[in-house]
DNA sequence: CGATCATTCAAGGGTTTCATTGAATGATGT
DNA sequence: ACATCATTCAATGAAACCCTTGAATGATCG
């Protein structure tokens, strides 16, 4: 390792960075931890793999500097280290939106018909929300909404819209927004509220990229 | 590979991306490509690989959209396919300076006290380039310099510069620039005028980031 | 056409990475 | 102290990755 000409050892220490992303559930691993701090036990859960599995990924990711871990009590929690990483993750996504047809094919068979969807920008919603003239909906779970949300948002799940319409005020544009630009929530989330008749778009990133902008975000006090 | 559920077949995708820069050789490659247009041949003696290596690492980064391979004669020649790849390389850059240690060990240690060179940004240059206050000189390898250069740049590599002395004014400052940030020739120009008295500074990226910042460039005519 | 050269292909063996399993660790609560 | 629970460790086998070697391809040139 350290005994190669030094160019080459920069090159081997670039590419442990890129390691450390090249794989699918380390990548699901750290969109769940772009929301927040959360225990191996969750994670593993969201992600659907084996407690011990996540483990190991969460330490390869832990030695390459992209997250930290905390324990309290019997819980160890795990964290990003630094918003770098969401950079690193954005540079990912826009060369494989453009480059590869596989990325827009499964996009498309899966969100149904973006473009109608017809995205808000961050700015355009920071506008908006100046002129108080749109109700933010935040369709995540409870638990990520509670770590932080966009300042005024309301917290439905999709499966609880039904239920709860009686919230939502149907004069009002809703801008609806969740996890990241591939979280499916926010497009089930609108798919149904136009089934109803509601005025409603998507915001065209997630929780974790209007923090990163620096924007404002609120926390449910414990 | 499509029998999965869409969300972890984006990942998977995602993760392709991400492994096509996972590798040393593919960054080593990356770099030079960064320079402009080569052949196998040529990139496999850059980096010190066998041909049918180096030819490997070309079609898997051709396979992730990476690079282009073009036919011309008897030689193929790989280009980069989008300058979006040169942001993925600076968000692995950033995040190894800043979290892994053995990246600052080995940059101190190889580029020996680097903040004493105080780098000057591309801004700065552009400026003084501007005001005609610089003389502005490229350490890289002929064939480089002809594919494309800083304007008005003046090419004179290391083991030349003893030589051609008498081509600098000692009056005016000098900006010496290279490959990229982690490329030792300039700084190694840098100590060898300043042991003749010359007022030097390096540039703080190289001409792949001047190009990509959208900054004029002059290539040698044909 | 036949020779030559740059590149790619195909097969091999060696190394690394990955998921699973069951045991070990370390903190909590009774 | 003992039982419990979250996490990590260690070992195993399977799969993926990587480099080398030698043959195949496809273009140029005599």
């Amino acid at each position: 390792m350290s005994s190669k000409d030094p160019k080459s050892a920069l090159f081997t220490q670039f590419a442990a960075v890129a390691k450390a992303v090249a794989h699918p559930h380390r990548l699901a691993l750290l969109e769940q931890l772009a929301q927040g701090e959360r225990s191996v036990e969750v994670l593993a859960d969201r992600i659907r793999v084996s407690t011990a599995n996540a483990s190991q990924h969460l330490q390869h990711m832990r030695r390459a500097g992209f997250v930290a871990a905390r324990r309290e009590g019997k819980f160890i929690y795990y964290s990003l280290t630094d918003d770098a990483v969401l950079n690193l993750l954005a540079a990912v996504r826009r060369i494989a939106e453009k480059q590869l047809a596989e990325v827009e094919r499964v996009v498309r068979s899966y969100f149904h018909d973006r473009d109608s969807l017809e995205p808000v920008s961050r700015m355009e919603l920071v506008e908006r929300i100046r002129a108080d003239v749109v109700t933010v909906l935040d369709v995540r779970p409870e638990d990520e909404y509670a770590l932080g949300h966009l300042p005024g948002a309301v917290n439905i799940q999709v499966h609880e819209l039904e239920k709860r319409i009686a919230d939502l005020d149907p004069a009002r544009e809703i801008v609806a927004y969740c996890r990241g630009p591939y979280c499916v929530l926010s497009y089930e989330a609108v798919a149904a509220l136009r089934a109803r008749g509601f005025n409603v778009r998507r915001l065209e990133d997630g929780y974790p990229e209007w923090r990163a902008a620096g924007l404002p975000v609120e926390t449910v006090r414990v």
